[in-house]
DNA sequence: ATAAGCCTTCCCCCCAGGGGAAGGTAAAGG
DNA sequence: CCTTTACCTTCCCCTGGGGGGAAGGCTTAT
């Protein structure tokens, strides 16, 4: 099938299918005669595999190697969990930074009155010393 | 003084202060003699004030509205505080999606065994029909 | 004289594609 | 048979927020 097909089956745009036949990640065959790229059922496959993995927060070198080890019939299992538990590791890390973030945001906010009047302690704080 | 010690009063790297610079966010007069930047107090205190802002996630585009709030003695906190609350509400999203992410993602982890056998629910999920 | 330590502009790099131009191809309708 | 429409191709520039480094210029200290 054409490359608009794919797409549409595997839920990606056909820039981003694309994309990921560019770097090597989902190689469909090419049609000799309009030089098109012709997908199969097993790229479409791959694509979607792809696609969930990226909606999971995984970076498009990490989806090359889950997309590696998922053609890999007789990889141990282990590999694909400390991929997992390395990304929850990653996505912990982050919400603490967002909660402490918003924690010093919210005190801010709630210290400033929001009127009419130019005083305000969120840019006494933002031109405080550190 | 030059930028070298304009950047390291302000905690930043002179890149960083450079980019600041070239896209008009804080603009230091220019040594005639040399066609170095000249920094003075002001600027490091701007430079200073965009740093922290941006350590709080704002954009440099927000930075730039704040900077601007900041030098306007006379315009209303409300201004600078729907501006925090929007950062606030974006922060809020940001952690619902990597919440949910992580739950899926945990999820997955704990229902597979890590161990030497290639059979993976983790793998099982990315490649199952959405 | 030369090395160190500043500074300048200029250009390419990251990620994960998006937007759009210029041009080839295929199928359907008039 | 001709045209419109809907595909497809490659190519290049754009995003954010700078980082890395080259090539070159200026003082100052040794």
């Amino acid at each position: 099938m054409q490359i608009g097909e794919a797409a549409r089956r595997a839920g990606l745009t056909v820039k981003t299918v694309r994309y990921y036949a560019n770097i090597g990640m989902v190689t469909p065959r090419q049609n000799p005669d309009t030089g098109y790229r012709d997908y199969d059922e097993d790229d479409v496959a791959k694509l979607q595999f792809v696609g969930k993995a990226r909606r999971f927060d995984f970076s498009v070198e990490e989806c090359r190697e889950l997309l590696g080890l998922y053609e890999d019939r007789n990889r141990p299992s282990r590999e694909v969990k400390a991929l997992t538990l390395n990304k929850i590791a990653e996505i912990d890390t982050r919400l603490e930074e967002l909660h402490s973030l918003k924690d010093e945001l919210s005190g801010l906010a709630s210290s400033c009155d929001g009127n009419h009047r130019p005083d305000c302690p969120i840019l006494n704080a933002l031109s405080g010393g550190e």
